[in-house]
DNA sequence: CTGTTAGCGCTTTCAC
DNA sequence: GTGAAAGCGCTAACAG
């Protein structure tokens, strides 16, 4: 159904050379006369060839395409990831293609077959934990991959990211130091993202310091948020903060807690993941996690073309989430 | 550095069979024996055969790849269209390539130029504006493609989506129904947005049923929505209604009107464009323009897939948006 | 510095 | 129903 554009025959007749010399010139390697070439690159221009990547994909073995399957691009932080990795890639003329899995193993193998399927050279996959399927698939076909949104230095499989374990400990004690001792965690599904277990691990993990941790599980969404309020005012109402697994959460519970007539942070206070753009407008601005997601999303792209440049193995890194303190969590004075 | 994985011909071998009966088995086209397409079956899952997609792409001419360009991924209502475009293509064994021009018409075109040398074989472009280099690019090469975002039945180009400055019109017609009769309108930069210009354009045609209609330039973007509140509590004090052009605009309005000690709706109405998901959630849900994202990009998607499979051209296609009414406006009795 | 030539892995007539 | 063979358009030795 494609139109027959010019081939590299007709630009090598169109400008008195060989074929293998209109190759050499496109790929601006080897030693070719500057006159041959300007006279090439003319016939280029006037005949409007571009070389046709199937045909040279073919020769080379190469596309100069990765992968990425995202749980989702709607509503989150990935979209800053993606855009950072589209970045990084279209520097070194690289190009991204996308899948959406929606956290769904089936979906992500199907997903990646399509991609494998259209020549994908290296793949970036969300999180930790992806069907044996796929992984098999894309061990046996040497592909190389790495996990991102998480670091962990014993995976054999190379982690990009943060310890989702230790930033949600670490929000604990925030918490605690700021004299909370009764903290609600509302998160997203616990099923679809290994990152949420993580952190709910984690913040276990501080609950000595406590006098007591509940968990609410509702949807990742601003709804989801919101209506996680009720079950937190019904499940704890002494709780005197909220910690949210992801800002869009904690953007429901403000508007929750706003309806409750409760007020943040002087009733309840809130505190985020993620560092979405808009967090530090809301009033109260909120105080949240920064995860480094473009820094990340640069790092993969990065590391994977290396790889596929000059078979540099895949190496974990570790990407450091800060705290950042804005006004949603109020200073409990010490009431002994 | 690819590795060298099974290819047809190790396939055919092991089973028994020419590559040309394999090539029809994994074409699932033309007649070959049940049993011998079994057996061709099977020695695919033993090898863990994938067709060569470049070698496929030399003979047959096809990628099955479309490319979209959009502004930006971040913080709107892309990643909803986005993520509709990708779904209508899995469906069809199509893969998106995206990019991100930034709204910019030299990125737009570097990154039209890596899309097309990947084999993109139809582009799916935001907006109504693009430089001239590019459409002709597209058009010499004959190269479906379609604009989004904008309906318009004038153009030579299909365009896919709705009647903006209409859509604007319609708002303020709202407004001015609903009593308000001073109202300053908050949109992103004109220069990189022939929708935003196009809605502008809108809003002054009904511009007549006002006494005052403002428009105050901002960042798109939350901040960009706050600091915007400053500028119209500034020039039109007496603004009963604030139309942002986008939700995202909106929630920043929403932010600063409270930091300035405004109500909404008593102070001040307050209306969207967008009906992103948590416009519904905030307090007051926010009264918005629902603008069928997920619906265009699935007859995008599906335009251009068909043309790309039978030639039937492409055209432009209204889709409605509608006002989502909820109580973010205010009714003002005429006080005549 | 430039040309010749041999494939890359697949689809697709055309025979049988 | 199946096979043989001719390319698709390009790159990469290899000569010269």
């Amino acid at each position: 159904m494609r139109k027959k554009i010019g081939r590299i025959r007709d630009v090598a007749r169109e400008s008195g050379v060989s074929i293998a010399t209109v190759s050499r010139v496109m790929n601006s390697n080897s030693n070719v006369k500057p006159e041959t070439r300007q006279r090439v690159l003319e016939a280029t221009k006037r005949l409007d060839y571009v070389p046709n990547p199937a045909a040279r994909a073919l020769t080379t073995k190469r596309t100069q395409t990765i992968a990425a399957i995202i749980p989702t691009i709607e509503n989150s932080v990935f979209a800053k990831f993606v855009a950072a990795i589209e970045q990084a890639m279209s520097k070194q003329n690289y190009s991204l293609v996308l899948s959406v899995s929606n956290a769904d193993d089936a979906l992500e193998l199907a997903a990646a077959e399509k991609l494998l399927a259209m020549g994908a050279e290296g793949f970036i996959l969300s999180g930790r934990d992806h069907g044996d399927i796929l992984i098999n698939l894309l061990r046996r076909r040497q592909i190389p991959f790495a996990f991102t949104s998480v670091f962990d230095p014993t995976s054999d499989v190379a982690t990009i990211g943060y310890d989702n374990s230790a930033l949600a400990a670490s929000a604990i004690r925030y918490l605690a130091e700021k004299g909370h001792s009764e903290i609600v965690v509302v998160h997203g599904p616990l099923v679809e993202s290994d990152r949420t277990v993580a952190r709910k691990v984690g913040a276990i993990s501080a609950g000595h310091l406590l006098n007591r941790l509940g968990f609410v599980e509702t949807n990742l969404s601003v709804a989801g948020g919101k209506t996680a309020v009720l079950e937190v005012l019904a499940i704890q109402p002494r709780a005197t903060a909220i910690l949210c697994f992801s800002d869009v959460l904690a953007l429901g519970v403000y508007f929750g807690l706003g309806d409750a007539g409760l007020h943040v942070p002087k009733d309840v206070s809130v505190m985020g993941f993620d560092n979405l753009d808009w967090s530090k407008e809301i009033t109260p601005a909120l105080t949240t996690i920064n995860l480094p997601a473009r820094q990340m999303g640069t790092a993969v792209a990065e590391q994977l073309m290396r790889t596929l440049e000059d078979g540099t193995p895949l190496v974990s890194q570790e990407l450091n989430g800060t705290i950042i303190e804005r006004n949603s969590v109020r200073i409990i004075p010490r009431q002994k």
